[in-house]
DNA sequence: GTGGATTTGACAACCGTTCCCAGGCTTCCT
DNA sequence: AGGAAGCCTGGGAACGGTTGTCAAATCCAC
């Protein structure tokens, strides 16, 4: 079995370092663009490639906005589900030990398996209903 | 406040019609594929439109697929989620009064108001994974 | 049947994302 | 340090789903 050599460039640790200090999902556009402000440019085709690696990897979530683009956030590792505002963006995780295991009875119970769910919360956070 | 008059044109009918006798969620390109071998040729922009005047009016539920691609079904009018198979698209409407409190529960916890959510389920059907 | 607003459909435009590939940069070996 | 190997980058072209455009067709109320 081949390892996977992984090369950190200056790009690779620029997007990483953005998405450290965000605490809203983004999409990679919008994390284009904050590189491109801070002076840190960095092709946005790179972007992509570098947040899908990381997707992969399973260092952030990826989530699809309404209108369909995939929005990346870093994340804590287990299992979990998000509590979106969607005037700010600010997200909250939460965990829904219920939630899970409703899931999968459910699913059993129709005979599938194999199973996996999404679950996303949006309102408005309290900052934004002021 | 001025009504909003609809006219039932033959196109509109037939889109309904292959809604009504679909059991899977489909994309408004198989739909569209599907009225053209049936002989009930529609234009494509006209299937766009009339999904997402449907799905407006409630009449049938939208999700969006992996790749993003925006999937049609007429589902039963209450609040429901989906249990689908990712082999033939079989899809079961199930219900979880338990996750819908929770739902609420937690987001009123941190602060959220005006809550929705998404959830969806899927998995290998009894038939796909014979 | 006629008038007039609604709806249609072919095509262009859009937008997020992926593909392409020549040149650049990390790594590793000596 | 020097150099070879090949992963990584980036600019632009291509892609696929979806929306916009607008003249022509259609439906419906009168
Ligand atoms: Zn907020
Ligand atoms: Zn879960
Ligand atoms: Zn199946
Ligand atoms: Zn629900």
């Amino acid at each position: 079995m081949t390892s996977t050599p992984v090369r950190t460039t200056r790009q690779r640790r620029a997007v990483s370092a953005i998405l450290a200090e965000l605490d809203a999902f983004a999409s990679a556009q919008d994390i284009h663009e904050k590189l491109r402000s801070n002076g840190d440019a960095v092709g946005l085709s790179t972007v992509y490639r570098n947040l899908q690696a990381l997707s992969d990897a399973g260092e952030v979530d990826a989530i699809r906005g309404d209108d369909g683009e995939v929005l990346y956030r870093r994340c804590s590792s287990g299992h979990h589900h998000h509590l979106v505002c969607r005037t700010c963006g600010r997200t909250v995780e939460v965990e829904g030990p219920t939630v899970e295991s409703w899931a999968d009875r459910t699913a059993r119970e129709h005979g599938f398996v194999d199973v996996e769910h999404t679950l996303e919360i949006f309102g408005t956070c309290d900052t934004c209903a002021h």
